[in-house]
DNA sequence: ATAACTGCAAATCTTTTGCTTACAG
DNA sequence: CTGTAAGCAAAAGATTTGCAGTTAT
């Protein structure tokens, strides 16, 4: 194992919020002073293809790239308010409910579920 | 309203599948031949400001870029085939309880949502 | 040893911007 | 007329590829 991943496989490990390819290089950085775009953007692949971690868009608030985050054993739902771009995630209760629907009524087995929703966190619904 | 604009709205209204930017592009020429990409990109952005089409990545299966879709006035979910690719939609049944129950556990209120899931059709099924 | 991993530069792909000309109301 | 939209070329941002040198096992 290389320095280098290390560095990237902790950062998402530890990340607060939610990393995209950029802030997760900056910070790989401090660790790893050479370490180059191509190798977070080359482990990153990688570890999609394991299935370890999931690509999030957080429905563009921010930009049009990606986000990452370790793969949940649980699905959850991301939340990103549309007034100050904060992201939450909300507990997976309703979703095996969801997934049995969608089973029953199109005949797919469910391998993976991407779901985000944009709303108004209530501190921006007092400000509106 | 433009040939070019009538064009593209067209386009988006009738697809049988959905339509990314190069499609659209490829589509509308047939129309209109000297159309640029720019002005088909121009076109999305507005729309899609009004709030007249949703944009799409269908969990990153073909490519990075975007799909569009006229807006639906009922929430619902895409569903992608990870074995042959093909979109499906499910219809919004579960989507008004799943909606509820974000609403009651984070306090948000939901403006939008994009629900992608990825599996197997029943077809891709009898393959493996 | 040797196969996998790295950094660097350049390429690719999607989308945006600046500017000048053309068109619709 | 007058503002809005179109086309073209160039830029920008995200991600990938080719290649030669380096590292882990």
């Amino acid at each position: 194992m290389t320095r280098q991943r290390v560095a990237i496989v902790d950062l998402l490990d530890n990340a607060a919020d939610h990393l995209d390819a950029k802030k997760l290089l900056e910070q790989a950085k401090r660790r790893v002073p050479d370490i180059d775009k191509t190798t977070v953007y080359r482990t990153i692949r990688r570890l999609r293809q394991l299935g370890l971690i999931d690509e999030l868009d957080l429905l563009h608030f921010r930009h049009d790239g990606h986000f990452y985050e370790l793969a949940p054993d649980k699905m959850h739902l991301h939340i990103v308010c549309t007034g100050c771009g904060q992201v939450r995630e909300a507990s997976p209760q309703a979703w095996a409910d969801v997934e049995r629907e969608i089973q029953a009524q199109t005949g797919y087995t469910i391998e993976m579920a991407r779901c985000e929703v944009g709303g108004y966190c209530p501190e921006c619904q007092k400000k509106r």
